[in-house]
DNA sequence: CACCGTTATTTGCATTTACAAATAACTCCA
DNA sequence: TGGAGTTATTTGTAAATGCAAATAACGGTG
């Protein structure tokens, strides 16, 4: 064990892909990408939300979420509705097919959840969870700190 | 608070996305990416390791690692090294110059670390680690299962 | 030694990604 | 009302990515 293994930012980026490769692998065969179902979970929790919104809670970023909605769209999953009050913004929702496709991926999603978690014990997960949480709103309390300062 | 702020891996990727942006953005005007500390960093800890380690050590991908080293190469910041024993191993080495990038790249990884670890106790910060590092072994444990049982 | 299956790395190619610029629509204020 | 400055989304374009196939070299066996 080197010095990478008590790096927080590769141990992080380490746990993170080992799942986020082992989970496309297995969606595939559903025609599924880890990226649509970042955004079909989003829309699970809230559908009919922005472009924007749903950049920052999947992570993705807008250019490219644009084309991903655009893939999403071809493939009957969501629907772009243009704002009424404000024209600019474009809500996305869900058609049947993507909820349809929503419900396969939850069961393996929540697999997915509880092989992360094996030998852990509530206590310890939501220890785990929380620490996540704390950490990704230190993050977040320095975002663009470094172009404004410029 | 939505069920998604009690899924795991959204918890994992929403915390590495943030702190690989900002890491990213931050060492940009040195000439150098994410993907290029990384290897570096894994250089750092064992230089001279061959490309199937590294692909491993870093999480990225052998055939993309092949052209990021291409890259690097051309940068001067590391050369490959074909091995004598088994002339099918390439050892990858770091550079006079690779080394003086890393010195540069090692404090602000340092920080990082420490802006994210902002509020955690000694305590803390290695239960965080020792529940990512037991998160990886889970994962890492049905490494291959869904395609070698076909 | 020649062949066969395996392993390490690279290459071909189509897709995904990100930054920056473009577009479109909003708000505010003179 | 008519800009000026801002915000939401998309598009242009070059680079990064990943899968699958190709290449190269190994180990063992006949």
């Amino acid at each position: 064990m080197g010095p990478l293994d008590g790096y927080l930012p590769y141990l992080l980026n380490r746990a993170g892909s080992r799942i986020a490769t082992a989970f496309s692998e297995e969606v595939r065969p559903l025609g599924a990408t880890l990226q649509i179902w970042r955004v079909l979970a989003a829309l699970r929790e809230r559908d009919g939300c922005r472009m924007g919104d749903l950049s920052k809670t999947t992570s993705i970023e807008v250019s490219t979420l644009t084309r991903l909605v655009d893939g999403m769209e071809r493939k009957g999953l969501v629907a772009r509705r243009r704002g009424d009050a404000d024209a600019r913004a474009v809500f996305l929702h869900v058609t049947l097919a993507g909820r349809r496709l929503t419900h396969r991926l939850v069961p393996i999603a929540e697999r997915y959840e509880t092989v992360a978690l094996q030998g852990f014990d509530a206590r310890e997960a939501e220890m785990l969870k929380a620490y996540l949480q704390r950490l990704f709103a230190n993050m977040d309390g320095l975002k663009n700190t470094h172009r404004r300062r410029g």
